[in-house]
DNA sequence: ATTCTTTTGTAACATATGTTACCAATGATT
DNA sequence: AATCATTGGTAACATATGTTACAAAAGAAT
């Protein structure tokens, strides 16, 4: 775990502020399925991700949800910083997709390392602006793109935070995610199949072509 | 002008950093339709905003455009921060809606205030969070209401910055805004006003109810 | 007055997406 | 084996949105 960390956060951070970060910090294993942050929830702790993967989610006033992004190693959570600065609620929901580990840092920790450590402070602006930019990727993929193309999208996108050609997902879950019905998704998913760009499995799908 | 500025922002810098400003800042006037900032561009200004308000559209890869958010008065942009932080391209497009006056800060200057006024880096992250929650806004916008709503939307958010019940749009200026075509604009509109909602005129739109 | 351009209205149609309903296949449970 | 719940396939239809085409109205330019 320890290897893990400095793995990933050794090259940015200086050697002094790596040991404040394991000194203070609590490891916390999550699994797929696991609400990390969940909407109107105020946070005490920011979470940098060691392992693994977990999925951002934006949730309409009425039932609606829709997949924003994933974060994976070495990310951290734009929402978390806002809360944590502001003492403000969450926005978005968090969810554990590929099982991993994250770093909970105490929000005072959070705060009093962005004047101590420059290394720290640049660290936040470039989460933040990570995080900015892939709004903005998500807000093309919905504003610009039809549902075939945000599909495909959808599972080159799963398919790289899981390292596999297969995704393991059904129609319901992809239609939740992307914001539709199960049917559209089953729909398009068989025209799919048919141009041979994928193979259908129950539970299951395989990537043939990018 | 000066009196505008702390007006503004006297209530949230201390006066040494507000003296700062004055000194190292220079103000530019805009009008309705310049171009602030373009893709791709790099910027090396960091603008506050003093009166008028700004649109901030983004690009799709072949010809679509979308409006993501007006800023207003205390308002600044957070992909100016990241670009001044990090030396990157613009990922949005700024154009003056509301003729105004902007406040240009020095790249440098932006980047030392943050380790020497503590007011200024709150600054920054309050700003970084305003502009993140008014691009969660945009997506729940695009990815959870109908055109008509995101037509009657659009039309309460532009009176509001305009300050004014009647907004000055052709159907085409909509269309564009709303990454839809005219006839649809003009359809949904008839059909408002047909529910005396709005009142049409040749060049603008008057709004009746809420 | 005539011509031209911009703006708006509207019809008719195409297409994408959402909905309802039903069935078949699969795998789990009893 | 019988039953049940989950998952996926498909038809048929409803609705929202996009497209093309054309005309009328308003205003600008000559």
């Amino acid at each position: 775990m320890e290897e893990l960390f400095y793995k990933t956060y050794g090259g940015i951070f200086e050697e002094e502020l790596l040991e404040e970060i394991i000194q203070v910090s609590k490891a916390i294993d999550f699994k797929e399925g696991d609400v990390l942050i969940d909407y109107n929830q105020y946070i005490k702790m920011m979470p940098l991700l060691l392992s693994g993967a977990v999925k951002v989610m934006r949730e309409d006033y009425d039932s609606g949800e829709l997949l924003l992004y994933y974060l994976e190693r070495g990310d951290t959570c734009a929402m978390s910083m806002t809360c944590c600065l502001g003492e403000k609620q969450s926005e978005i929901r968090a969810i554990g997709e590929v099982p991993g580990v994250i770093l909970m840092i105490p929000v005072q920790k959070m705060s009093e390392w962005i004047g101590k450590y420059k290394s720290w402070m640049s660290f936040v602006f470039e989460s933040y602006n990570n995080r900015f930019n892939e709004l903005l990727n998500a807000v093309d993929t919905i504003a610009f793109m039809d549902m075939n193309d945000r599909l495909l999208n959808y599972l080159f996108e799963k398919s790289k935070i899981e390292n596999n050609t297969i995704v393991y997902k059904t129609h319901q879950d992809i239609a939740k995610e992307l914001n539709t019905s199960r049917v559209v998704v089953s729909r398009l998913l068989k025209a799919l199949e048919t141009e041979g760009r994928i193979k259908l499995n129950r539970n299951s799908i395989e990537i043939l072509v990018k």
